[in-house]
DNA sequence: ATGGTCGGCAACCGA
């Protein structure tokens, strides 16, 4: 069976309910992740989910800001929040799929919101970047994100750094710019390696081509300009390594009313 | 070289 997952920084799922539900209502992915929800968990619009035919939801959010969320048509079989970096900041939800959404052997599906990081680059002089370092090398070290021999596994997620040179519009002008300083990049790459994750976007698109997910608001007109960033990701196991089928980025997202400044990435997996 | 825009929540902070 095929299993279509996307993932979404939707900057506030209440502000942004009706394009989450168009989009769920042309796309029909089986699981939808949400990253900066901005949304305590009691006040998630779970309804207008259900309505949708996402009928289970695992949620870790706050107040004002942060939050992810996994919302889908198929059970899971266990959900899971973990914290980062001794904080309560609402950064990861992961759940696993396994008999109950008919699948023979478990699949488990991490959903991040990295920080940030600020704007200065330098992990003495400002304090977010440091914790957006500290948060890539626990990502690195913890060892539920290092999938066993043969483990079905998925993580996706706005991870905040865009790694590579055609992620970004513009790699010499971005050196010193948070999401691709040479330390953040080298970072992801890093927690990336030690989980021998996939980076099945790259698999489908070439490191040779531009790719991106995210546009400033600040850009007069973002199209025109097209300083996009690769910020959002999804990574796999080896095991699933040659089986995502598909990868959609949903780039007209950007242009729709009053958008996110994120689009949602889809991948079909081969399960 | 600089400033440009959002969202939450009610001042600015975080992105």
């Amino acid at each position: 069976m095929s299993l279509t997952v996307s993932t979404w920084n939707i900057n506030s799922v209440r502000l942004r309910i009706e394009l989450v539900a168009d989009f769920l209502q042309a796309t029909r992915p089986d699981v939808l992740c949400l990253q900066e929800t901005k949304c305590p968990n009691d006040a998630f619009p779970q309804k207008r989910f259900a309505a949708l035919g996402y009928t289970h939801v695992a949620l870790n959010g706050q107040k004002g800001w942060h939050g992810v969320a996994i919302v889908s048509r198929l059970p899971f079989e266990a959900t899971e929040t973990r914290s980062f970096c001794d904080k309560t900041d609402c950064r990861h939800v992961s759940v696993t799929f396994g008999a109950k959404a008919g699948l023979a052997a478990p699949l488990t599906l991490h959903d991040f919101y990295v920080p940030a990081g600020g704007d200065v680059p330098d992990p003495e002089a400002n304090p977010k970047f440091a914790h957006k370092l500290a948060f890539l090398d626990e990502m690195r070290e913890t060892a539920a994100l290092h999938p066993a021999d043969g483990a079905r596994a998925v993580l996706v997620g706005d991870l905040n750094v865009a790694p590579l040179e055609n992620d970004v519009w513009s790699h010499k002008q971005m050196l010193k710019v948070v999401s691709h300083t040479p330390v953040e990049c080298q970072k992801l790459l890093a927690a990336q390696a030690a989980g021998r994750w996939v980076d099945a976007m790259r698999r489908h698109v070439p490191p040779e081509k531009k790719l991106y997910t995210w546009w400033s608001y600040r850009a007069a007109d973002w199209a025109a300009s097209n300083r996009g960033r690769r910020l959002d990701h999804v990574w796999v196991s080896p095991a699933l390594g040659d089986l995502v089928s598909s990868i959609t980025v949903t780039r007209e997202a950007r242009g729709w009313t009053q958008p996110s400044d994120h689009v949602p990435v889809t991948a079909t997996i081969e399960v």
